[in-house]
DNA sequence: GCCGGAACTTAGGATGCTTAGC
DNA sequence: GCTAAGCATCCTAAGTTCCGGC
């Protein structure tokens, strides 16, 4: 490791940030840990402990309501059942809690009191000191988040929009559901089981005291088992510097099933007339039929690529006759699409045991690999199927057609002493290397992107876990160094030199927001998404003032996955100074702002209602067609701002929503579970209060080498 | 030092299974 | 017994960083 003191970042342009560079390169693997670690550390730890704390809680809950129940007796109704909705908030938001249980009181005192222990741990194992500055920021911040949650109580601003999103989400899914049901009900007569049979079944389904016991100690057995069997590769010495196997055998990826054509009497209408497609471009129609549910059909990007690449795949005369998919009718495709779903949704215990079983057997024999004499878990031994690209949000892309992986594109990575995999009957590869300074088994160039894909062990394997292992050590080496670096992007952002004082704005950026850095991208080749180096002007507004705080920026951008970021937050008066000067001379960009504003829709939505009223009204009795031609327009209008409106609360929704996904994002990738392993040690909590099984596999390491004592 | 491709890690969405609540 | 919510897992898109060649 370089010192990371010497911070030697260069400059593209003034308004795009910075370039890459070796010293960017090694300045980010420290500050990328430092901002995941350090920078959004307290959040994601305050709420995650939270989240333990509520699931303490929940489980005490648990246990009370069923002593409750006991006391109760099996005849006196069910005096302990508690709505699964309101425990959760009663314990998430320490309020307005559960009165069934009679003791709001009490249970608040609980959370508060967990809540802070749980802060106090964090502080006590980041063993951290806030700088006076960033108190500021850090209480005025908490301060918005309980102004915030009051709103959402009393259901005004923003979470009245987030509900009605969410009741828009819930209403669609309810709808399919419904669909289902009704469906559901048609196949009644063929699926129900007889009576006979399923009062049999119950009588099976309860277990003998003693069977339970069988069962429990059979788990523990196999658990036990498991652990023996694990290989500990970190009390192993590690391989000379790039090595990462010595031996690597396994049987090459799993491919997909060739297409199966569909069924004579199906048929596909061009212009109302039935058409019989030829193989190829059949297969392509029948991707776009299976998506057209979905809200991609109806985006004109995906259309038109989804249209450009399906001809490719038609012969001559079908590219002749198909010239517009508006004409197209894929109805019947999309309904034997439907019906092969709910077909799958509607299998027997029996089928879906049968089926569990040929699956298993294909992972046993495609899914793991022998890797240094210990047999390894793959995580993605199935080649990718072919299908339409599914670009997320504005991706130029979606739509085109991913093209099967044949054995020929493919090429294996193996040790020369081991069994090189069998290509598939009739089939050769690409190419069989034998690296090992590489970690992957298989890869192939994906025909949309242009991009390599790879096949590699699973989480819970040893080359996986070395690198996990890794990562947080770098971070843990950071917290000596993270004072320095501060100290040096404070000091620069008075520099005389503008490129030092706009690298200390990025630093300062991403160290208090925890922003991604931010690579450039080929125009043209991905959505329009940025990061804190490429950010553009149109992203930032400056605010003299703003909610009675002083210097504060508005961004607003879309960030990784298009993921829209929208913050403000007051900064020191220098670095608002900085900003000042770096947008000065420079295209402002688009009044993106004026147009997000969540009040703002509305007003304009009401308006095109009042417009449409008044058009329809002067149409009344009129054969004008200027005057049906304006209620058209006004109409178009109105649904254009409806649509606009369901976009943003949609999007609003799906930010509150991501502060969860983001939490267990957190917890997998940024929060070194020697932390929580130790805090579970000292606490005594069962291990599997946080981790799943999946995460305790993949954190087997810090499990095993981690002790009450570990200090970050 | 720059550039582009390779080699990774991170993360959203789909799907299927399980469980709580009615 | 039904339903919805929660959860786990799989799949793969979308990022970041490394590294070798010029």
């Amino acid at each position: 490791m370089k010192e990371c003191g010497a911070v030697n970042i260069c400059l593209k342009s003034p308004q795009r940030g910075l370039q890459r560079g070796t010293g960017v390169k090694k300045w980010h693997l420290l500050h990328t840990a430092l901002t995941r670690l350090q920078g959004s550390f307290a959040v994601a730890w305050a709420l995650f402990w939270r989240h333990v704390a509520s699931e303490m809680e929940k489980d005490k809950k648990t246990k009370q309501v069923k002593r409750e129940k006991r006391e109760a007796g099996s005849g006196g109704g069910t005096p302990g059942r508690v709505s699964k909705k309101v425990k959760s908030r009663g314990v998430k938001k320490s309020q307005g809690g559960d009165e069934t249980y009679g003791e709001k009181e009490v249970k608040q005192e609980q959370v508060e009191s967990s809540e802070f222990q749980v802060d106090d741990a964090a502080r006590l194992q980041l063993g951290s000191k806030e700088e006076p500055a960033d108190e500021d920021f850090v209480q005025e911040k908490r301060g918005k988040k309980r102004k915030r949650q009051k709103e959402d109580e009393s259901g005004k601003g923003t979470s009245c929009s987030s509900e009605k999103a969410a009741a828009v989400k819930k209403k669609k899914r309810t709808d399919i559901s419904a669909e289902a049901k009704t469906d559901k009900k048609k196949n009644e007569g063929k699926l129900k089981m007889p009576k006979k049979e399923e009062s049999e079944k119950s009588v099976t389904k309860k277990k003998t005291k003693e069977e339970i016991e069988a069962a429990r100690t059979l788990k523990r057995k196999l658990k036990e088992e498991e652990e023996q069997q694990r290989w500990r590769w970190w009390e192993e010495e590690k391989y000379e510097a790039g090595i990462k196997w010595k031996f690597l055998e396994h049987k090459g990826p799993y491919f997909p099933p060739e297409y199966n054509p569909l069924p004579e009497n199906l048929n596909f209408y061009y212009n109302g007339e039935k058409l019989k497609l030829g193989l190829r471009a059949e297969e392509v129609a029948l991707y776009f039929a299976q998506m057209l549910d979905h809200e991609y059909t109806t985006r004109e990007v995906f259309r038109n690529n989804f249209f450009k690449d399906w001809r490719k795949e038609m012969t001559l005369e079908e590219r002749m006759l198909i010239t517009d998919l508006e004409k197209c009718d894929f109805g019947e495709y999309h309904n034997f699409h439907k019906q092969k779903v709910e077909e799958r949704k509607n299998r027997t215990k029996e089928e879906k045991q049968v089926l569990k079983e040929a699956n298993q057997k294909i992972t046993d024999e495609y899914g793991f690999c022998m890797l240094d004499h210990h047999r390894e878990r793959i995580g993605n031994f199935k080649i990718e199927p072919p299908g339409l690209f599914r670009g997320r949000g504005d991706h130029p892309k979606q739509g085109l057609l991913k093209k099967r992986i044949r054995p020929e594109d493919v090429i294996i990575n193996c040790s020369k002493e081991s069994h090189v995999p069998e290509p598939p009957a009739g089939h050769q590869w690409k190419e069989v290397r034998h690296d090992n300074t590489v970690t992957w088994l298989a890869s192939w160039t994906d025909n949309v992107q242009g991009a390599t894909k790879y096949v590699m062990l699973n989480a819970n394997s040893k080359l996986k876990g070395e690198k996990d292992w890794e990562k947080y050590e770098v971070a843990r080496q950071l917290k000596s160094r993270v004072d320095g670096i501060r100290a040096q992007y404070k000091d620069d952002l008075k520099s005389k030199q503008m490129g030092t004082r706009q690298r200390a704005v990025a630093l300062y950026f991403i160290d208090k927001l925890a922003l991604r850095a931010g690579n450039e991208k080929e125009e043209g080749e991905t959505a329009d998404t940025v990061g804190c180096c490429s950010l553009r002007v149109e992203h930032i507004m400056l605010h003299d003032s703003l909610d009675g705080e002083k210097c504060v920026v508005e961004f607003d951008f879309l960030g990784k996955d298009c993921i829209r970021y929208y913050n403000k937050v007051p900064v020191t008066k220098r670095v608002f100074k900085n900003l000042k000067l770096f947008m000065e001379n420079k295209q402002p960009g688009d009044d993106l702002f004026d147009r997000l504003n969540i009040e703002g829709r509305k007003e304009q939505l009401t308006l095109a209602k009042a417009e449409l009223k008044k058009a329809k009204k002067e149409a009344k009795g009129n054969s004008d067609t200027k005057l049906q031609f304006v209620v058209e327009k006004k109409k178009k209008a109105m649904q254009r701002c409806e649509e606009q409106l369901l976009k943003m609360e949609v999007q609003a929704t799906d930010r509150e929503e991501n502060k969860e996904i983001a939490l267990s994002t957190s917890k997998l990738n940024y929060l070194d579970p020697r932390i929580s392993v130790a805090w579970c040690k000292n606490m005594e909590v069962q291990l599997d209060k946080i981790y799943n099984k999946t995460q305790r596999d993949k954190f087997a390491w810090a499990i095993h080498m981690t002790e009450k004592d570990f200090e970050f």
